[in-house]
DNA sequence: ACCTGAACACCGTTCAAGT
DNA sequence: ACCTGAACACCGTTCAAGT
């Protein structure tokens, strides 16, 4: 089939997006992502060096998406305090409802390339501009390193079931939240 | 060979441990776990239902060591903030000293079953009890769901080599732990 | 009872052979 | 240039055969 290069590449990162959404990355074979797009596993190696480097792809594509969910949560409201919390219940909200995903972008043993932490960092850049006005500019680098663990965190223990011994998850996470930002105020 | 079969076990769970600790879980076959202990692979399955089981024992090992240390450092301080300061460097300076091993047990797609889960909780439960000297025994769960989410994601963040760009890593880990502890007062 | 080799159904990856 | 089947070296797991 004469498909353009382009093409085939964002099918193929697509359809392995996909079976990984639904098994999870360490159940996807490139046996299973190449008959999805049609051809043979082989196949793949034309487009991609290896398996790591078309999961890669997959990394960058899903932290693009993370970062342009925050922007657009952000110009959603003007005050800087909700804007931080709008930005966290949007990233909240993104995991859950791509568990698989973000269990693989934080896999420890898969290895962001330079483009990849590249991509982390913009995200966790979003986050420090309302944080700046909340905190100063001064203190908005630290602060996003207080917030983005803590996010992070909470969501890995929730997503691997930590939190299914006691009730009220959604309020422990605002809760979570507010006591870091007063904190944070306190500090100024 | 005539050995009890409670030391075989622990001897199989010691050598998969050591080998989980040098490559990574993922890493681990159970043909090297096998060779390492001088038996078969087929064999283990005498011992373990299968690749699953051997590693929630090795989880299992790990919570159980990782409360211990917790426990040892709070009897080696008495007051309550400085406790909790011990606890957070104590438990980061684990998850340094053994990254492999901290990665599997907050691997996503590791199921860890009901006992996984209480030794989980136990570790946790640690944590709340100089905590609830610092904000009351009422706030004291709560106040740990903050931390321990916090605690976590550094560690996974830094161990993923998310915080590799700027500075003092050191200092941002004090300076959260600061902020958390500040917000948490101030909370009262 | 416990261990074993052989076998099974899979992997990721390579490569010579096709078009 | 791109795709393919066949092959390679691995997996986890099962099981009949040995002791």
């Amino acid at each position: 089939m004469p498909v353009c290069a382009k093409t085939i590449d964002a099918e193929i990162v697509a359809a392995a997006r996909a079976l990984v959404e639904k098994c999870g990355h360490e159940e996807v074979s490139l046996a299973a992502v190449a008959t999805a797009v049609g051809i043979r596993a082989p196949s793949l190696y034309n487009r991609f060096a290896d398996r790591a480097a078309l999961l890669a792809a997959i990394d960058l594509e899903v932290w693009r998406e993370v970062s342009a969910l925050l922007r657009d949560n952000a110009a959603r409201t003007k005050k800087p305090g909700a804007q931080v919390t709008v930005l966290a219940h949007a990233y909240r909200a993104w995991a859950k409802a791509h568990p698989r995903l973000y269990a693989m972008v934080w896999d420890a043993r898969f290895d962001p390339g330079e483009l990849g932490l590249k991509a982390r960092a913009e995200a966790v850049g979003i986050l420090q501009q309302p944080l700046a006005e909340l905190v100063g500019a001064r203190r908005a680098f630290p602060a996003a390193r207080v917030l983005a663990p803590f996010l992070h965190g909470f969501l890995t223990m929730e997503l691997a079931g930590a939190f299914r011994m006691g009730p009220g998850i959604d309020e422990a996470f605002a809760h979570g939240l507010a006591t870091i930002l007063t904190g944070l105020k306190k500090e100024k």
